[in-house]
DNA sequence: ATGAAAAATGCAAGCGCTTACATAACGACT
DNA sequence: AGTCGTTATGTAAGCGCTTGCATTTTTCAT
């Protein structure tokens, strides 16, 4: 055994059970090259030293660690809970770790992140989302990691994605809230600057605004970061208004909660007085009163594909190819005509 | 430059900078003991080539990783997300980096994760609650890890701890709620076993039933994964009863949210039908209508202290102390005087 | 039995970094 | 100028593992 107080090492086994450490280290990783006899001794050595490999040392020598990493914008709610979920399982599935952190939906510290999780050896990184620094995937490519960007898919993006279509999606569902009869419009969007999904959601809206030749002065957006207090207080901001919206479109379930709460402690009927909505789907749109009418994300199969796309990518040397999914809206109990109508 | 494709090492850097790479490695890690020309040469160098240092090699000599390893029983719901945000940032801030991963309630789940973590080099552990295979405390005391328990105190844990009574604050909610005159009390908590939090609160509440002089068979508790489909689960079965309680005494938020919805869908009032308490505190305890009266935890004291004892431990090589803090009542909505008198 | 192919094992060279120790460079005093 | 104490830098030995290649053992057809 190795000086005390320390984990025991491939050679503490290899000694304990007179093997060579190659034969131990292929006990581990091969163990068909190995004949049964040896191994049942070398597993004994392991079981009674209680060892385990060290994760630096593996790395170093093998050159690939079997982990990919994750930079979601945040931990805070469960935006990316259900589909880093799934993306998660079936990684495991193929021997692979995940190691997750978070940027807080700050660009500096989603770039430090990357090279943080380069620097321990990710073999792959799953992005969120287009906007950021070329420089970004100058490096990546320079440093040979394969990369995909989830939750936003465009066509012509730097790197292969899984994702759905933003705007099309939120154009969709203000769509369907103009046709409603709503006509002053609010909207409560995330920050867009480096934020793609944010961006092309106000675009989404913008859209159907113009599709239906409704003046661009009916429209009011307000920018706030995704928390439930800024949506209550982005809320009070559009209702204060001379001519307040009849409807207002959220650009996610956080920021539509938060709006819903305001409203009750406002005295509002929703969708009486006005109408709420969200984007996402996530397990709270369910559960606050009224049931948040919003755009369902297929969350946990953009987590698995996610995830066999990218292994394919480290395993293939290939390019990866990308794929759009689609979106629906959910009609649940936010969102009724106006008013007025 | 060393082969295309890959990151640039130390001796990429050395050379182009003209120095050895002892030299370029104390710019990196002791920029004052190396003189400023040389220093500014380095750094131009390192930003010149986009250099990172390798994590693994770092760790693989200097014995150290600088990271600290928690494995939470889950992330799927924000009981742990304030304390260990609270954890992470004071860590930071002491030049340490947090990996995260959760055992989903499972003793060999984390039992492996466990050794995952210290496999990658992880300097210290934080684990939530005192009960585990004691193989386990075993081990980290033979590999020389320290580690800290959280979220739960007990005098005589095997581990320094920095949590709170959960016995004492659950049977001070129950006392509350049987001060207010209801008989019939229900719990529904979760999975007890492994989990010492649910045990002690579900001990809690039977310490103020016996001190209250109520009958034990008064009192239902149903056991139940932290979900809030199990919660509904569980208030139905419990509502089903001949005699239904009056009180429900929630294991955590989460459940008690899902109770509190089905006892919506169920048209009861509550708390005019029924009272339904939580514990914990997290964000929706605030969102959900009723408003939840629950245990106040002092999630980011609690993640604070706990990040700067185990420092201490790292970098004094002490024992560690622990440290006991303090919960509250919350008093929102969902708790009332029982129907009947 | 015998030899050649196949299978199992051992040997040893790194992987990229840190750090004790050795050496060189620099000043500040006689 | 010569000496010594500092300070700056270089040298090289690992850290614990994987893996290509060399070597030994086994297997099996003849």
């Amino acid at each position: 055994m190795s000086k005390l107080g320390s984990a025991p090492t491939l050679d503490d086994v290899a000694k304990l059970a007179g093997v060579s450490t190659a034969t131990v280290s292929r006990c581990l990783n091969n163990p068909d090259q190995v004949v049964k006899a040896t191994r049942q001794r070398v597993q004994s050595a392991v079981d009674a030293l209680g060892y385990m490999p060290n994760f630096a040392a593996r790395v170093m020598a093998a050159k690939r660690s079997s982990t990919i990493g994750a930079i979601i914008p945040t931990m805070e709610n469960a935006i990316f809970a259900r589909g880093l979920q799934a993306f998660q399982e079936e990684l495991h599935q193929h021997g692979y770790t995940l190691l997750v952190s978070s940027s807080a939906y700050k660009p500096e510290i989603e770039e430090e992140q990357i090279k943080t999780l380069v620097a321990r050896g990710a073999d792959g990184l799953l992005l969120i989302g287009h906007d950021r620094n070329p420089q970004i995937y100058e490096n990546l490519e320079r440093w040979n990691i394969p990369a995909l960007v989830a939750w936003s898919y465009l066509p012509d993006g730097q790197l292969p994605c899984i994702g759905f279509d933003n705007r099309a999606a939120m154009a969709e569902l203000a769509n369907r809230v103009i046709g409603l009869g709503h006509r002053r419009i609010g909207v409560i969007s995330g920050i867009s600057a480096g934020n793609d999904r944010a961006r092309l959601r106000i675009e989404g809206v913008q859209d159907a605004v113009r599709q239906n030749d409704l003046a661009l002065s009916d429209l009011t957006i307000i920018e706030t970061p995704y928390e439930i207090e800024n949506g209550a207080a982005a809320f009070s901001g559009l209702m204060a208004q001379d001519m307040p919206p009849t409807a207002i479109l959220c650009g996610n379930d956080v920021l539509a909660v938060g709006a819903l709460h305001r409203a009750q402690e406002m005295g509002l009927n929703v969708p009486g007085d006005v109408s709420i909505t969200g984007f996402d789907d996530i397990e709270l749109a369910r559960i606050v009163t009224p049931r948040l009418t919003t755009v369902h994300v297929p969350h946990r199969e953009m987590g698995r594909r996610a995830a066999s796309e990218l292994i394919g990518m480290l395993e293939n040397q290939a390019g990866g190819s990308g794929k759009r999914l689609d979106t629906r809206i959910v009609e649940r109990q936010s969102l009724g005509p106006p008013a007025d109508s």
